[in-house]
DNA sequence: TTTATTCGGGAACAATCATTCCCTATTATG
DNA sequence: CATAATAGGGAATGATTGTTCCCGAATAAA
């Protein structure tokens, strides 16, 4: 189930919630409809598993790109890398589901919206996070203010997916380099 | 008619492309099924036409908000601080056509990702230039790279309507401060 | 072995979609 | 004045949508 659940992320992300028929779903879950309505209560039940899925393997691998680090100032850089290297190429085409509900369902799904607003804040407490842990080991300067770099932050990611979904390459050192001046 | 298609505009913003149907539409602009169709070759040329006043619409407001600066680095700051006006509050809610197709539609629509692709192409060599505009008037150090800065403002700008579009805050004045950093 | 029970599969269904067709005013042309 | 042409309106249409219902096989229980 997990995998087909899997394969339920990849269509969604592709297509976005409302493009995808459950003809698309069944297909690429390699389910009769009947299987999936049994699985889910319906086309909503399933997009909802997929993204929670979705935000806990991105939280995995983000985290884990930063624990690559050795102090804050690292650790901001790893995640912002990891950023760059999933919104390049056939990873970034895909699309990130948090970026596609914000702008497809957000509006007018209350709960689909509670639930990437939450990612969204997760993600910002995260960098803000490292920098004050960056602070602490001495890697980032005292005079950073933690808060406003994060969510200036957490628009830089948002933003670099939107921009690599349109296939602008992103030349992840230039980019990632100038954007550690923030934390100068 | 430009009156009709700036309500297009509108439904399009707020619903996107998938979850707009005619009816949707023909409510929208206050004509009938058959008068769309007769102004119209289908659903996808009204789009195609709303795209094209939406982005036109914005280009404008942007420059003009440029225009307010004095040099360059106060013309950049001038266009950060619109964008996040127009990511924030009922017009961020709304959404940006530009971000709402690299998302929706880019991937499966030639004729947008094209059209997108330019776009934010336009928006980034606007932002260069006004970096280079800086950098000859002495408002902004000769070490900044105009290129790599002006890609990431990019994605600093797409990034805030997404985040706008999910509701959260973004504290204009403050973000702002500094995203001015990439130009000491 | 026989009988329940579960599970995956797919046809059938009503609703909604984009699109076409035709009708009716209204304006322009002779 | 008569008539051609245009523009707008809305019903009809066929395709597609999400969902439900029921069937058959496989497994577990008796």
């Amino acid at each position: 189930m997990d995998t087909a659940l899997d394969r339920a992320v990849r269509v969604f992300r592709e297509r976005g919630y409302h493009a995808t028929s459950i003809g698309d779903l069944t297909a690429a879950m390699r389910l009769a409809t009947g299987s999936v309505y049994k699985a889910f209560r319906d086309k909503h039940a399933v997009f909802l598993a997929a993204f929670e899925r979705y935000t806990a393997l991105r939280q995995e691998q983000t985290r884990s790109a930063a624990a690559r680090g050795a102090n804050g100032r690292e650790q901001i850089r790893n995640v912002l890398l990891s950023y760059v290297e999933h919104s390049q190429g056939i990873e970034g085409r895909r699309g990130c589901l948090v970026v596609g509900c914000a702008v497809e369902l957000s509006a007018h799904d209350a709960m689909v919206a509670a639930r990437v607003s939450a990612q969204l804040a997760t993600n910002e407490n995260f960098i803000a996070d490292l920098i004050r842990d960056g602070q602490a080991d001495g890697s980032i300067p005292r005079h950073v203010a933690a808060d406003g770099t994060a969510r200036l932050m957490l628009c830089i990611t948002q933003g670099m997916r939107v921009v690599g979904k349109a296939r602008l390459p992103l030349d992840g050192e230039r980019l990632v380099a100038v954007a550690m001046k923030l934390l100068a």
